[in-house]
RNA sequence: GGUGAUUUAGUGUAGUGGCCUAGCACGCCACCCUCUCACGGUGGAGACCUGGGUUCGAUUCCCAGAUUCACUACCA
């Protein structure tokens, strides 16, 4: 048993990295941490055909984003590298030798589309104890039948060897002991010739051992291949330093069946990515949390939370309190559905935690995209200041205040029509008029002179207020009037109530 | 089909035999605040998969079934 905490987490290089990925990547770096372990990051790319040009870059540049740092990998080196695993065929192939050797692997002549027959030809064909027989492979052929087909270029693979009828148990952190019988595990294919590669699960098991992982911590579609992994780590001899296992409950789709997906996304209408991806062959792009204007803290507390909790009612954790909390024992069996409201919620909550300054800043890019200069810092951070309460994204910044920065050109109909009345110019007229002969023109001041002027003549209070709003907004929301008006000036405010006049017709 | 996992309101969850007239959060509704829209505050609607059993007492324990999901590739 490995006394230090070493876990890794060890995504495909396929296309982009999924946010069931990220939360696998999450609860992984969560435990090391905890537990002063290491985070390694191994590259799976056995898949010669799968192979995605980016995709492993986009991996680093995903998980550095969220704050999920790696202390082993392609880019960080380490004591046991390569953490890639096309660079690690002849470790492979020296273990796969070796399983050969002992007698728990085996080769295997049968061509795919030999194996696709069988398939078709036999109900629930499975290659193992009860039809390797039958099949063109080592067991079946001589050595030299074998030797002749190997010298000659012929392709193959090499086969587990199963024994069936056996019950394997899997003790998993999360759901206790699991109990499969061998007899359901076909002779898995461990290495193909034909690319010199292994398949996931021999590297798996080779690197997790060579690398010293003491957790394996992954999503819960590995369960049902847990006990193969426990067979390999037998037939290796290694099963005394075989590590834990823990199978996370999946995410799901927000609404009906199955895990959730890239398409769920397209449809629904949000990221199911962590950065915007690129995908190389079919150019198609597809949003990410990032680009979509969520800070990474909200992100990682958010997804924390699909499928764990601290045992209370808290709700909002930074990455320090999550790695103090976190806990399997609090962790859930079953998949979460993932509630993309929740998450506009969670980035609602850490915008306000950011000083008006700090939002002014990130405001400053969409300002300038629309061309709007002339205001300095303090005046935007005032502006975003007032507004932020009703944004769950900066780029809503905009659309709350944009009055600030630019005039109405056009006015809310409905707005118009529930508070413009006949006599409302005359009104706004004479408003212009009290407005001129304010010296003090804070908020608190005019806001008494103005109200005085209202009350005086008795004039209805939430029309002139509205309409007064609907000149300077271009409709009825926002924050208090003359904290607007304070802001934007006398000069502004009145020469927007005068636009007002000139533009708005009585619907 | 087979194997395994899973099961508290629409969603994420708390709950480890009586404190549960089942708590919290998101969402929804109402009210308050108010010149408006939000925010905020208060309140409301809304759930223990089903059937047996164990027990003085089951959301909690046992059994059966159902549900949903995953796996069942020379993909991971």
């Amino acid at each position: 048993m490995n006394s230090k905490v070493r876990v890794r987490f060890a995504p495909s290089p396929t296309g982009a990295l999924h946010i069931g990925g990220v939360r696998t990547a999450l609860y992984n770096y969560l435990f090391a941490r905890q537990n002063g372990g290491s985070m390694i990051l191994r590259i799976e790319d056995t898949d010669s055909g799968r192979f995605v040009p980016g995709a492993e870059d986009y991996i680093n540049e995903a998980l550095a984003w969220l704050g999920i740092n790696i202390d082993e990998g392609v880019r960080e080196g380490g004591d046991y590298g390569p953490y890639k695993q096309s660079e690690r065929r002849e470790i492979y192939r020296e273990n796969v030798d070796k399983l050969i050797a002992n007698g728990n692997a085996y080769i295997a002549f049968d061509t795919p589309e030999e194996l696709e027959t069988k398939r078709a030809e036999i109900a629930n064909f499975q290659y193992d104890a009860s039809t390797r027989g039958m099949m063109r492979n080592s067991l079946t052929l001589s050595a030299d039948e074998v030797k002749t087909l190997i010298d000659n270029g012929t392709k193959y693979v090499v086969r587990f060897k199963i024994e069936p009828n056996r019950d394997i148990i899997v003790n998993d952190l999360l759901r206790g002991a699991v109990t499969i019988n061998s007899s359901i595990l076909d002779d898995k294919v461990l290495y193909k010739s034909a690319d010199d590669l292994p398949t996931y699960h021999l590297a798996n098991i080779v690197d997790d051992h060579l690398m010293l992982v003491s957790h394996v911590i992954r999503g819960e579609e590995w369960l049902p291949s847990a006990p193969l992994h426990i067979l390999l780590y037998e037939a290796f001899g290694w099963a005394d330093s075989m590590p834990q296992f823990v199978h996370l409950p999946l995410l799901l789709k927000p609404d009906g069946k199955g895990k959730l997906s890239k398409r769920d996304g397209d449809r629904l209408g949000f990221p199911v990515f962590p950065l915007e991806w690129h995908d190389p062959k079919s150019g198609e792009i597809s949003s990410g949390y990032r680009e979509a204007g969520y800070l990474p803290e909200a992100v990682i507390n958010f997804l924390a939370l699909l499928g764990w909790n601290p045992g209370n009612d808290q709700e909002i954790m930074s990455m320090t309190e999550l790695i103090d909390k976190f806990s399997f024992e609090h962790c859930s069996k079953s998949g979460a559905k993932f509630d993309f409201e929740k998450g506009k919620w969670f980035n609602h909550k850490y915008l306000q935690e950011i000083s008006d300054e700090g939002l002014a800043a990130l405001f400053m890019p969409i300002l300038e995209e629309k061309g709007i200069k002339n205001f300095d810092t303090i005046y935007i951070a005032k502006a975003v200041g007032m507004v932020k309460g009703r944004i769950s994204f900066i780029k809503e910044l905009w659309e709350q205040a944009g009055f600030f920065f630019e005039a109405p050109t056009t006015f809310s109909e409905k707005d118009v029509k529930k508070r413009w009345k006949e006599d409302t110019p005359t009104k706004m007229e004479e408003l212009i008029g009290i407005l001129e002969g304010i010296n003090d023109f804070s908020s608190a001041a005019s806001e008494e002179i103005v109200l005085a002027w209202i009350t005086k003549n008795e004039y209805h209070m939430g029309n002139v207020m509205n309409a007064f709003r609907l000149t300077v907004v271009g409709e009825c929301k926002g924050p208090h009037m003359f904290d607007i008006t304070e802001l934007i000036g006398k000069e502004e405010t009145i020469k927007r109530i005068r636009k007002g006049i000139e533009t708005i017709k009585t619907i």
